[in-house]
DNA sequence: TTCATATTGACAATATATTACCAATAAGAC
DNA sequence: GTCTTATTGGTAATATATTGTCAATATGAA
């Protein structure tokens, strides 16, 4: 099954550029993780309560809960009121957290047009398009009883 | 750049794969962890040592010798002697581990077809395709004195 | 309003992974 | 033979992520 053999190389290119990622702004002391969160945040249009953060990265509310949490213990993140609701304050870039994120921007941009190089720009949009729609599929997926579960 | 638009759907990708499994495998006692650790070990066509199937798997040594030591406890892989190396044992299959996998293989194959009949299998092995290229290249990366760091 | 439900943050327990370091073993240079 | 180096397993500390549980808050139905 060709399927299963993606999965595979889905878990090695994971753990590979989460090392990467280390490697490349451990130097800014940040990690892939940190920097991650700090790029979700970027991203986001507008401020965002934690929740929103973790359902945009796929990953559990709890453990992005914490890096920001840590990241707003370093002035790289902050906490703005959010109107619409008293405890789910909006995360927000501080003014050393956009000067850290161009900083990594620095190191990455380089880094990422090297390795572009060697590959194919069109199988890159292939296998983005098949990663996407895997997931998608995946965040579908009924449970057994066939309800789709939350947190 | 859409180089960095494949890594943000490698990460997403990996952790719906990981819940997914942990799901599938759960009801036989498994994690993602540990069934792709068995997985490994069933893979190889002779026993190896742990530090091999760490490499195999493109994990650190260590979290791989800590789930081989636990899944040996439980009774689902043995150590053998290795003629050629008294400490780094082989690891094995037992009679139970074979039969957990072959239970994994059961529940497994229908969730792989029905997740493959939505994704085109030429796209399959193209994304398979760019992301070995993509780990290759991270795993030659030099460090930043241009050597290769192991372990 | 009142009530049920969903969302959100907080806290704890656990699994998964990393790096760092040490000791034992093996392989090869000399 | 000796010495150096690489490999391997063991142990510990830490980062990352999950699930479970609870309380606070918001939303919408009755």
């Amino acid at each position: 099954m060709a399927l299963s053999g993606l999965f595979l190389e889905i878990f090695r290119a994971n753990g590979r550029l989460v090392a990467a990622g280390d490697k490349l702004v451990s130097p800014l002391g940040l990690t892939s993780a940190r920097w991650q969160v700090l790029g979700a945040v970027a991203m986001s249009s507008a401020p965002q309560p934690v929740a929103h953060l973790a359902g945009d990265m796929g990953l559990a509310r709890q453990g992005v809960q914490r890096i920001v949490n840590e990241l707003a213990d370093q002035g790289l993140l902050a906490f703005e009121d959010n109107p619409r609701h008293r405890r789910a304050k909006l995360v927000q870039l501080t003014a050393d957290g956009k000067a850290i994120m161009a900083a990594a921007a620095k190191v990455q941009r380089p880094w990422v047009d090297d390795l572009a190089a060697d590959l194919d720009a069109g199988k890159i949009a292939i296998a983005a398009e098949v990663l996407k729609a895997l997931w998608n599929r995946l965040d579908e997926e009924p449970g057994v009883d066939g309800t789709l579960e939350q947190d």
